[in-house]
DNA sequence: CTAGGGTTAG
């Protein structure tokens, strides 16, 4: 569940203050350049070319228009094309065209050509030499920016500064960035709002909130805060350091508002875990007369990735492709995603086909990945990377956690540690603490609990409570006690007040008959106030989002639901199910364990869903803790009996049960 | 010198 959030202080007094929405990026060149473009924003740049290329009427605002799109679908070729184009020309000389060029092939690792065409011009300005230090930066040579700084630093202006520093930051060298600052002040140069953008930006970058709350003193003291870039950067760089309050107050504080501003709060909320606060400011913002961009669906798909609500999330996909917005790799990342995570793999695929083999970048590619490792499909999985290492796409560190925790999620051991050694070996990344806890999943989920362990004490960086959770769970898979109280040990020391590992002991003693080691569980649990944490369901329907909790009858049809879980619970017993009751925690008889079982809230969920769902799509149902063993031995009861295809999402990952079987493989 | 966005263990 979303954490709660209080009202936006945006939502109560919006108005209809806008300014001119960015218009989309328009070339020259008529009807053919605009088919043309079209074709390119979908990434078959190739084909444009082909189909195109007599049609256009060249111009130098569309060349440099289509070396942006090279770089964006990474297709180097097509540079060189234009770039010839450039030259019969002879538009080498106007100082955008080569800074474009020089941009293009800088961010396609050809910095020597990017550096000839820099040669070669006849004059340049403040961004022909940004585009050669952000490429030295880039490269990671950054003793040769300083001496194109030094030499640009001749004409030692305010604007040089400027685009130096944003040059800096926007590299992610936000150190530097802010060094700069300091010392154009003590060159006396004084800052602009340009200036203060970029620094601001370097302040969110680094969460530094100090800093950042001495630039906004200093841009009021200009008489700067109420400038769009400025404001919205110092809204902007609040949220980054968790401050919603703070953000919405600067919004709220500006004369003119437009989207940019309107896609600071829509994001800030989501990263704040305000999940729901952001769809409806969302809405709101539509309501409002401001039309969403890329950028605003990119959020908002978050919002319903994060809130599981499939039906909200379809229709915000509709709203996207009505906006024209379905070819922006970075939406189609965030629907993935959203699918996946609502349980709905069949649309992940859709939205990752549609986008066709083009333009797919590494981050588009990883949420492939990560998509089917969600739901246990580790070859295909696997099959996506190989793809991926043939088109030349660098893989990074969450393209291969996405990859290891493919692999544990359906037992592909073998394979798992290859990829971990491929990883350090040939891609020469450094694992995380988390790539080791997928490998102790591998390892443990195999069986290999001791080397499990040895692997944990042994490696190079400090496990954290979930390293030693996943392997308590393993524990609970092979019935280990004896094992289990020590790692119990280790997670306690790190987190005393976790009350889901206590949980998972106290059953794992259960299991193993040791009800003296129960009730030390239960009683420490008392003694160090540690409550569990009440588990709470939910299923949408029809754009309602229905919440399940055991022993709260509030919902309106609750004696209804009750008596229809009572007959699919009989039906399920004909048919050889018997109650586990050791997968109760609590202190009390047989019959009352049995009761509270049978209400557990996923239960409750399911015979809802089967109550008003149509019979042909899915059950989808999100729960905030682990399923407990019983309830999913009845969740394969009943996608066998009433021939149901069930997707359980818990706090960890997802269960599909179908024919009596579910996909985890028992084992979670 | 022109803001704001994407993938991530249990």
């Amino acid at each position: 569940m979303g954490k709660s959030c209080s009202k936006s202080l945006f939502l109560t007094q919006f108005s209809l203050q806008i300014t001119h929405t960015r218009s989309l990026r328009t070339a020259g060149g008529g009807a053919a350049a605009d088919s043309f473009i079209a074709l390119c924003r979908q990434g078959h740049l190739k084909q444009a070319f082909t189909a195109h290329f007599s049609l256009i009427s060249w111009d130098p605002p569309l060349v440099s228009h289509l070396l942006k799109a090279c770089v964006d679908s990474s297709s180097l070729s097509l540079a060189q094309q234009l770039h010839s184009i450039i030259t019969t020309n002879g538009w080498s000389n106007i100082k955008f065209v080569s800074n474009h060029l020089m941009s293009a092939y800088a961010k396609l690792c050809r910095l020597e050509t990017a550096l000839k065409v820099f040669d070669k011009m006849p004059e340049r300005n403040v961004m022909s030499y940004n585009i050669v230090i952000g490429g030295y930066i880039q490269s990671g040579d950054l003793g040769a920016a300083v001496v194109v700084f030094k030499e640009m630093g001749e004409r030692k202006n305010s604007a040089t500064w400027n685009a130096v520093i944003t040059g800096m930051i926007k590299n992610e060298l936000n150190e530097e960035g802010l060094t700069l600052f300091t010392q154009m002040h003590s060159n006396e140069f004084s800052s602009d709002a340009y200036t203060l953008g970029s620094v601001l930006r370097a302040c969110a970058g680094l969460k530094d909130l100090i800093k950042g709350k001495q630039v906004h003193g200093y841009a009021m003291r200009l008489g700067l805060e109420l400038d769009l870039v400025v404001g919205n950067s110092t809204s902007h760089m609040y949220m980054r350091c968790g401050c919603l309050t703070e953000a919405e107050r600067v919004i709220q504080s500006m004369p003119l508002r437009n989207i940019v501003l309107c896609n600071t709060l829509i994001a800030g909320l989501v990263q704040n875990g305000c999940a729901a606060g952001a769809l409806e400011t969302y809405h709101l913002i539509k309501r409002a007369g401001f039309r969403p961009d890329d950028i605003t669906f990119v959020s908002v798909v978050a919002s319903c990735s994060k809130l599981s609500t499939l039906g909200q999330g379809q229709q915000i996909h509709a709203e996207v492709v009505k906006a024209g917005a379905a070819s922006d790799a970075a939406v189609i990342t965030s629907l993935i995603s959203m699918y996946s995570r609502c349980g709905c793999l069949d649309g992940a695929v859709k939205a990752f086909e549609e986008r066709g083999g083009a333009a797919r970048c590494h981050v588009l590619l990883s949420s492939m990945i990560a998509a089917y490792g969600f739901h246990g499909k580790g070859d295909e999985a696997i099959e996506l990377f190989k793809r991926m290492e043939l088109d030349g796409v660098k893989a990074n560190k969450v393209t291969f956690l996405s990859l290891l925790y493919s692999c544990s999620h359906c037992g592909l051991k073998e394979k798992g540690l290859q990829l971990f050694n491929l990883m350090i070996g040939k891609y020469g990344l450094e694992p995380e603490v988390k790539h080791y806890t997928c490998v102790v999943d591998l390892l443990s989920r195999a069986g290999c609990l001791e080397e499990a362990e040895r692997f944990i004490r042994s490696m190079p960086v400090k496990p954290d409570a979930v390293t030693w959770k996943t392997l308590l769970s393993a524990c609970k898979i092979h019935k280990t006690a004896d094992m289990a109280t020590r790692i119990a040990e280790e997670i306690l020391k790190i987190d005393p007040q976790d009350s889901a590992s206590y949980v998972l002991l106290s059953n794992i003693q259960a299991t193993a008959d040791r009800w003296r080691d129960v009730s030390t569980v239960r009683k420490q649990m008392r003694e160090r106030m540690v409550k569990k944490e009440p588990g709470v369901s939910w299923y949408e329907l029809k754009n309602e989002v229905h919440h399940f909790i055991m022993g709260d009858k509030s919902h309106p049809q609750w004696e209804e639901i009750n008596s229809y879980l009572k007959e699919v619970m009989a039906e399920v017993r004909s048919h050889g199910y018997v109650t586990d009751i050791g997968a109760s925690l609590h202190d009390m008889d047989s019959e009352e364990k049995e009761h509270n079982l049978a209400h557990h809230s996923e239960k409750l969920a399911v015979a809802f869903a089967l109550m008003k769902a149509p019979d042909s799509i899915p059950i989808r149902i999100m729960k905030n803790l682990r399923v407990c063993d019983d309830c999913h031995v009845v969740m394969k009861y009943i996608s066998m009996v009433r021939n149901r295809e069930i997707v359980l999402r818990d706090c960890s990952r997802f269960h599909h049960f179908k024919h009596g079987h579910c996909s985890c493989d028992d084992y979670w």
